[in-house]
DNA sequence: TTAACAATCCGTAGTCACTACAGAGTCAAG
DNA sequence: CTTGACTCTGTAGTGACTACGGATTGTTAA
């Protein structure tokens, strides 16, 4: 098939899979003599676990980890449970982060019930003071607010 | 006071200082004879509350809206709450989703119990298998699982 | 005074996982 | 033969920084 028709059959833009190609995460397919790329059923495989892994916000190094053991069926699949454990803390932490923000956010919304000029609004009195201290700003590996959902 | 005194009162690292200046966010302040920055309290003060804004997720863009208001002290703040609510709104998205993921994170990990060798691997097995059709992968405005803790 | 060292300057490139072009070439149907 | 859909490569943009290189400036100790 060509790249339009697995970018069907997996619901991936054509972009992203050239991109995986360049990334080393799908091997390169045969090509046409006009030079289109064709692929079989293990590249459409390859790339359902990919993308079912990206689903799940794994990192592409994750992933790439992920399909070594998948390349070496000998391997032990320990690793592979203890990638899926560190993940699945890493979701546990961000979840926790973003609850305190909504509860921060929520907290300052109510500095401010009513609109009025902005020389009294709790709301912007309130953020001219330094955060809490210990306030971390988000930048690991989970997103924070402006990341969850594709446009 | 030079850069580095305002990196230290706010906690912002110098090239981010910078990079606000650069961005629009903090005015660019005067200079010495030998070309360094000397900041005022009005510039620690914004500096707090973009950095304020930011523990809180906000996007620059949405911290420049609130900094036009700031500036307008006479303007009415009625947008300044309709920001805040619909960030919230974000946030609670996000934290949705992500409670999703780890329901699915966890489930998946139950697929293999023991560590065994990776052909017989029930993630890596249930990893092949397409994502559940709806499942978007996320991109929008609140981070994954890749974008919460700073290093 | 001089030497060492810290702090600052600017500009550019890298991060992540794409996304969006531009401009060219290929292919199938009518 | 032409139209239009598809594909190709390569490059640049996204957000919010971070890290570097190489130059200058400032401060302190000998």
């Amino acid at each position: 098939m060509k790249i339009g028709e697995l970018a069907r059959v997996t619901g991936t833009p054509v972009e992203t899979i050239r991109y995986y190609e360049r990334e080393g995460l799908l091997a390169a397919p045969a090509r046409t003599d006009g030079n289109f790329r064709i692929y079989e059923d293990t590249h459409a495989e390859r790339l359902s676990f990919i993308r079912h892994c990206r689903s799940l916000d794994m990192s592409l190094d994750e992933i790439r980890i992920l399909l070594r053991f998948k390349d070496a069926p000998g391997a032990n699949c320990g690793d592979v449970n203890t990638l899926l454990d560190a993940h699945i803390v890493h979701v546990a932490a961000r979840i926790r982060e973003l609850r305190v923000l909504e509860r921060q956010l929520k907290s300052l919304r109510e500095q401010c019930p009513q609109a009025r000029d902005a020389a009294h609004c709790g709301i912007l009195h309130e953020l001219s003071q330094p955060a809490c201290p210990g306030a971390p700003i988000s930048g690991g590996h989970v997103h924070g607010a402006h990341g969850g959902v594709r446009k």
